[in-house]
DNA sequence: ATAGTTTTGTTAAATTTTTCACAAATAGTT
DNA sequence: AACTATTTGTGAAAAATTTAACAAAACTAT
């Protein structure tokens, strides 16, 4: 990829980052179903945003359609993998191998080609040494050896909330480039490491203040 | 609540609502720590976000602190609580009570007084009638009755993908007014249903795509 | 061919969200 | 009492994001 091109996906916006993430999903779905071609109002449904949304996004990262067909699904997936995939790929670990960090295994496992989930990590010597979709669970003893040798960029935080700081902490230590941290108390990470942070309960609250206005407005008009 | 302040809540930002339920999640820990005050910065470190956006976002709810001790937290708690939590409390069901399902009914249990997670659904004739951290799974069938009997306004859609559009209907036909899509396939829903989805994916692309970034322009600098 | 329809790509405008900048208040210090 | 250091609250500016509007292209049907 030349120069240019890379500075100029450095800047998208990250909302634009997400929905092409997003884009690819609906994309290699609507693939399977051996459609070839997808208009902008197609995906803008599918995502529940507008067409000019979609639109613009494509024509930030310099994809064109064709005008009466649309988009070319497989091209339009290469354009979008060739901007948020990593050449090399990147290698992903779970510190912590309960309930939550093993969904996500189940779930994740094999979907992306430059993406992998390559190690768990916990403290439970049950647990130690077990296999979860192919994926070993190592001592987190070994966190820093284990990332280092295996070329781990990313960690994923769901071990419990109490040992959230000292697992953010470790993974630092240990050279990490990326968290994503599950857990709902935030950590602290140095400036060069790259944080995300998402609790469900957010998400779930945010759904009930929207649920209880629309009751109180259904309430008010009663009331007339 | 008075109809002014009501209607001046409606039109809070989306972003002032998740923020405001990042506050209180990170207040209650203070709380228990036994910190009665707390400034704007203080809070903003904890978010990861800028004190003026907190001030701000504190504004916008009418909510005025001391000046040279801060928000009280306590008080802090209780109008954030006015604003997001419903008087009467909201019910929540969630559909598909495999491991993501039930990972997040141990989470969710009575973390919050006016948001309950009070019925699960599912197929598997194994799963039908267990409980899970004193919730019971009921038969899918029975869906829109259990609904409309326990007052369940709120659906968390946790099934297999290729479950998802007739979970969303399912729940749709039984009255619900909001729906938390965890499925990586999206779903319709009439404008009268507030609709959230999350893809942990996305998150994961997200910070992938900013460690790659990170990472080519180091490379870069190498090269000179 | 011509008219009508649909869809893309993009400039400009609008909207939303965040940040700046600073007055006003309060407490501690000299 | 004057000075210094903090912190809040907020109008105004800036930045980020979304939407409107429409020309240009490409196909269909007449
Ligand atoms: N379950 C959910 O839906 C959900 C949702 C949001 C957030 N969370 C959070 O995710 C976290 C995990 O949830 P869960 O349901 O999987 O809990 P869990 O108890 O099932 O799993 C936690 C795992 O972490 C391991 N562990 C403990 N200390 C560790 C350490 N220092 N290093 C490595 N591993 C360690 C434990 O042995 C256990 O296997 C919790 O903090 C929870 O609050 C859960
Ligand atoms: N596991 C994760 O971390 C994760 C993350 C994001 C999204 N997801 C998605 O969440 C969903 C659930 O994941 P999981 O790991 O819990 O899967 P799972 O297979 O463990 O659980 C699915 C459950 O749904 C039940 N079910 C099937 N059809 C149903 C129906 N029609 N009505 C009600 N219940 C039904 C099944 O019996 C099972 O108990 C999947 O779509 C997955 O893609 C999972």
């Amino acid at each position: 990829m030349s120069k240019n091109a890379r500075d100029t996906f450095k800047q998208l916006p990250h909302k634009t980052i997400e929905r092409l993430s997003q884009y690819r999903r609906a994309l290699l779905i609507c693939l399977n179903n051996n459609k070839e071609h997808i208009f902008s109002h197609e995906i803008a449904k599918i995502q529940h945003i507008t067409p000019v949304q979609v639109r613009r996004d494509l024509m930030l990262i310099g994809y064109s359609g064709t005008l009466r067909r649309g988009y070319n699904i497989r091209e339009l997936i290469d354009v979008i993998a060739e901007i948020i995939d990593s050449d090399q790929g990147i290698n992903v670990a779970i510190v912590g191998m309960g309930n939550l960090g093993r969904a996500m295994i189940n779930y994740f496992s094999g979907k992306r080609h430059k993406l992998s989930i390559v190690a768990g990590f916990d403290t439970n010597p049950d647990k130690i040494g077990q296999l979860v979709k192919g994926v070993t669970c190592y001592d987190a003893l070994n966190m820093k050896e284990v990332i280092q040798n295996e070329n781990i960029e990313i960690g994923i935080i769901t071990v419990p909330v109490i040992q959230t700081t000292a697992t953010a902490k470790q993974l630092v230590d240990a050279g990490i480039k990326g968290i994503l941290n599950y857990t709902p108390k935030p950590v602290e990470v140095p400036e060069n490491v790259y944080l995300e942070e998402y609790d469900m309960i957010t998400t779930l609250e945010k759904v009930a203040f929207y649920v209880k206005m629309e009751n109180e407005l259904k309430d008010e008009l009663a009331k007339k």
